[in-house]
This record gives C-alpha cells, structure tokens and sequence, in this order.
DNA sequence: CTTTTTTAGGAAACCGCTTCCCTATTGATT
DNA sequence: AATCAATAGGGAAGCGGTTTCCTAAAAAAG
C-alpha cells in the first residue's frame, strides 16, 4: 500500500497538497487536484487511518460495550434490536461498530473498561449491569463519553430506556378491562431496574383498582423459556390458579404458553397470557401473542443519536424514556365465568 | 491523558525505557521497573492504541463484514449463532470485533472493500454474497487477509461452509425410509450456493433410490416464514400433494407447518415436515421440528480461528466443511396408507 | 501602475509510541 | 588482571498522516 509521500511524488507535489485533497480542502487548483485524484485511483491508495487518527483524534470508531458474557446477548432476540438500531444510527454518522464483550464473568467489565480509557472508540454505548455503579467508578478520569442503555443508577450518565412501567401499565389495564381479576406474574431474578419498572407499573395499577398483588401469584424466572414454562406449571398448580398470566418478558410468556398446553388447557379460552418485548417470535406462535411492544430498534437508535450529541459538546444530551405499545393479538379473552 | 513523554519525565527515565515496561521487554532493572509501573498506576496512563498501531502494524481488530444490508442478518438465528462463535474465538486472541455491514443496498460491498484495504482491521470473516467474485475483484491489491463464511467461487480465499449437501442427503434418506415417495421441497430464491449444494445432495438421494424430483413439487420462497407459508399452501393445493415436505431453512419450515394447519392439516400424522439449520425456535413449536443442525457457533469459531492462522503465515489454512447432523424430533412420521 | 488580498503550494513540526542502534556499566570467563 | 558478554538505559529516526506557517504568484482594489 502506498503512502501519500509516494502519492505526492507520482503527482508532483507535496503530501500537503495530496492531503488538502483528501480531506476536500480548499486552495488547489482543479488542474492538481484532479491529477492527484487520478493518481490515487491509479494505485488505489488508502489513507491509513490510525496515522490520520494520530492527529485527528477521532476514530470513527463507536464502542457497544457488553460487560457480561455475551451467550445472553445472543440468545435475546430483543437486545439484537437494539443492536441493529444502534448500527443504523451509527451508519447514518459513517461510524464503525466495535462489539465488546467481557470474555469471562470474572473479569467482567475490564476489557470495557479498558476500551473505554483508550483511544479506541470515541464512545460507547454500555448496556446496563447489575453494577454499574462499581463500573463507572473504575473508569477514572477522562474516559470516552458514554450512554447506558437501560437504567442508571447514576445521574450523571445519559440512559435510555423503554417506558416499562407505562407498558406494564398498559398490559394490566387490559387485562383487567378484559374482567381478569385474578393474575399471575412471572418476573424474574437476577432482576435489572426494567423488570422493577414493570412491577410497579403493573402493582400500580392492581391498588388502583382496590385489588393487591397475591405474593404467591408471583413467580420468578431467569428470561428464558423453560424457566417460563416451569413457573407457569407452578402458577396453574395453585390451588386457586389465575385466570390470567402476565409474563415479564416474552420467552417466559412463550413458556407459560407451553404449560398450559401441556396441562391441556386451552390459550387463551382458559388461560390468557400476556408478554413483554414484542419478539418477532410472538407471532409465530399459536395463538399469537399479545404483548407489550418495546422498540428495540428505535432503542438502539436513540441511545446512539444520544451518544452522538455528547460528542459534540455544544449539544445537550437528555437521558429518553421510548414509548411502549401495547399490542393485542390473540392470547388474551375475557375469563370464563365460573 | 498522560502521554509516555510524561510518564518517562516523572519516573526520571527516557521513554524507550517506559516503552520496555509497558511492553514487558527485558533491560529493565526491577527498580526502575517497579518505580514506572508506580507512575503509571497513579496518573491511571493508558497508552494511546492509535500510536502504538502506527509502529506495530497490527490493529488487533477483527472484521465482520456483512456486504448486504443489516436487516437480513439480525433476523436470520443462524447467522447469530455465527456470530457468537466469531465472537468467542476473537476473544480467545484478544481481538475485538468490528462490525460493518453495507450502508445502503447501492454502494453493497463499498464499506467492506474499503475496511478491507484500509488498516483498521488486521483481517474480516466475509459473509457470502451473490457476487462475492466482483466483490474480490475490487479489494485490488493487497488487502487484508480474509476468510468467506459460506462458499467461495474463487479457490484462493478460504471458505468455511457446512456439510450442506451431507445434510440434505441425511434428511432426504430419513424421509425415504419413512415411507415417503411424494416429497414437496420448498427451495428458495436469490439462492445462495449453499442452497444449491443442498438442492444436489437431496437430489442425488432420489435418484439413488430411482426416483425423479417432480418439479411442479419445488416451490421457491425467499427464507422467510410468510413464504414459507405461502410455499406450503402452493404445494398442498397441488392435485397429487405430497405427503412430506423438506424446507431447506428452519423459517420456511415453520411457514410450510402454519400454512398445513390453517388447512386443518395435522403435522406429523398427515404431513410431515423436515427443516434446516436447527434454530432455537425448532424446539418451540408443537410439534417440535426435525431438522438438519447446522453448528452455527463451531461454523464462527472455524472461520475466525481461519483467519487468525492466516494472519500467520507460515501456518498452512485450508477451507473447512463442518459437519451436519439430522435432529430427529417429532414432525415426521411415516405417510398414511392410501 | 501600485497596493492589497486571495489563491496555490510547500517546508517542517507534530501526534504518541516503537525500534534500531549506541554507550556505559556490571558480571562472568580465562 | 584483562577480556568478553550481558545488562541497563537513552538518543533519535521512523510510522503516515495533518496542520501551522510561510512564500510566491495571481487577482482585485485603489
């Protein structure tokens, strides 16, 4: 690959001239310029981008900071979502996507942190941890800005999240508009402030009504299906089972679908269920799945405009809260009287 | 940000020297060692990557170039699958993982050329594109080394690829020992080269047992599960309908199994349905899909341990078939009599 | 026609780190 | 004691661009 002295030697001029070229600079006659263009086409030169970067001092570079093994980001149809919107967004800015992960649950947010303190990336989206407060501490002075993608803890960090409890909200207005009274949660543990979010909104709404939330209509999974599928058989085990579930997100959803089949009951004629996130998989499933819609990819999208502002100084950089929607298809009916 | 200037100053050194300490280089005696690591863990200095790339000539940077739009990627499961073993094979050497898909459909591959010649990444797994040989033809001279995930019409670019014609066999074999003679195949198109070697292999099983393919029973669809399920209606409409049908993706099978129930169709007993890939859903529907396991993640590990051999070169780096396997599960079972 | 401004282009410093090569000191060998 | 090898450390030249500053020529203004 050749440099941009051999360019300016072909060309007869000076590097100067080749890089007031490339950087579409003014003051070089049309004749020079287009000499150096042809000649740069001619060898197919490349400017290297770390000796530009050197002084530039910006690498086009954006971090999607994971600090946590990434077998559960792959398995998370949602957070791909994201994922896509963040590299929409980052596409828009002509910006790379640096994916990091941690490589092991011991060493956790190191290598995150470490890119962060670098000159690698110019920023960073970090998805939300359950420490994320031990994490910003250990990034000490200067590190590149950054976004959380989810809740902070901290005030001082732009988050962007979805609005999980207006979602929650939502779903159990439905459900209770839909003359459900009795209803079942499945949450989750370990538990990130979005899953608290959507036990608040939905617990608000439960005391709106003049109805409490049943601690043993509440059950805990870890996100995944078969997690789901075992707290719905223990759900329907109850000796006064709901007549409604409302999964917190929807795998488990997909899981409680499962448990009621495989007890033989019928979704939604016996048992309505409700998820959370909107999957692509939601739909495939029969019946379809009524769920809270969490944009994932204007997800993604916003916290990567957000990231964008703060590297510009002069613009503010609100933390945004992205409206969910509630979409109704197929798992949910009014209960049978009984 | 300190620069090793200031390090060197405050440690009362030169900075070769604090370069021999930050690069675990011998001369350097303990004092003087231990004296800089002290300055270097109090002022928190992290050498810039930027300028040490510039003398070392290696990025450690992986790219993951996906010379089509993004959409298809992030909802096709398998290449996620993919894309985790890239991932965790990167992380083994310590690289990080760029990810860089085309911009718009028009400019295609022109991000990923220019990547490929620039020297931001030491090296790129190549997703397999349609017209990967103009793609080649346009990284010109010396480009960084790369690896194409999926076939190669070149031979001198490794290919790493699943056994797609072994697996369709073993599928095809397992209908036909079923009892199945009238098997429907839902193909699809633009059809990647890995979809022809599928195509063969089943092909070359029907003729071994004497048995043509009928082509008014190969329905093309685009990957998708709508087409899928379109592909379906097509071939049970047909007036001799065929008693099982192989889709050769997992999505499409799904489609092929929702459109023979919405045609009061039961799978297995009255159709049944073989698949390709092995995604996680297979495992979600009633009843579950027999299909051919593509290994996603050792397909993503082969292709980055590839490459990595070839960013050394006296190893030697050949292409690689994965291997496939026939899942057996529940949505096949012999034809009825008739 | 002179003076001022703008345009075109180049020389050299610089970005922050590595590496090659040199010198001085210390330790081992004969 | 003299010689040789190994150790410790530093000076300075890159790596490949950008940027600042300078000069000469051309254009505009007076």
């Amino acid at each position: 690959m050749p440099t941009i002295d051999e360019i300016a030697k072909l060309a007869r001029v000076s590097p100067t001239t080749v890089s007031k070229v490339l950087n579409n600079r003014p003051y070089v006659s049309q004749a020079t310029r287009r000499r150096i263009e042809h000649v740069i086409a001619e060898t197919g030169f490349v400017p290297s981008q770390w000796a530009r970067l050197l002084s530039q001092r910006r690498s086009y570079i954006l971090g999607l900071l994971i600090p946590y093994t990434s077998d559960q980001l792959f398995a998370d149809p949602h957070l791909l979502e994201v994922m896509r919107g963040i590299e929409a967004a980052a596409n828009r800015y002509e910006y790379n996507l640096l994916l990091s992960t941690a490589r092991a649950p011991v060493e956790a947010a190191s290598a995150c942190t470490r890119l962060l303190r670098s000159d690698v990336i110019d920023g960073a989206v970090v998805v939300e941890t359950q420490d994320l407060r031990a994490f910003a501490e250990t990034l000490g002075d200067r590190p590149a800005p950054w976004v959380v993608l989810g809740y902070t803890p901290a005030g001082d960090v732009p988050a962007i999240h979805a609005d999980d409890y207006g979602g929650a909200r939502d779903a159990m207005h439905y459900l209770i508009n839909q003359g459900h009274r009795r209803i079942g949660v499945v949450s989750s543990t370990p538990r990130p402030f979005a899953l608290d979010e959507r036990m608040r909104g939905l617990q608000d709404v439960l005391q709106a009504v003049g109805l409490a939330l049943d601690p043993s209509l509440v059950v805990l999974g870890d996100f995944s299906t078969v997690s789901g599928e075992q707290a719905g058989h223990t759900l329907l085990g109850h000796p006064n089972p709901p007549t409604a579930i409302f999964a917190l997100n929807d795998r488990m959803a997909i899981g409680v679908v499962r448990a009621a089949t495989a007890r033989g009951m019928r979704v939604p004629e016996q048992l309505s269920v409700v998820g959370f996130d909107d999957i692509a998989l939601a739909t495939l499933l029969t019946p379809q799945l009524t769920t809270v819609r969490q944009p994932g990819y204007l997800l993604g999208e916003t916290a990567a405009e957000t990231l964008f502002a703060l590297l510009d100084p002069q613009l503010t950089t609100p933390s945004a809260i992205i409206p969910t929607e509630l979409i109704i298809r197929g798992s949910v009916q009014p209960p049978e009287r009984g």
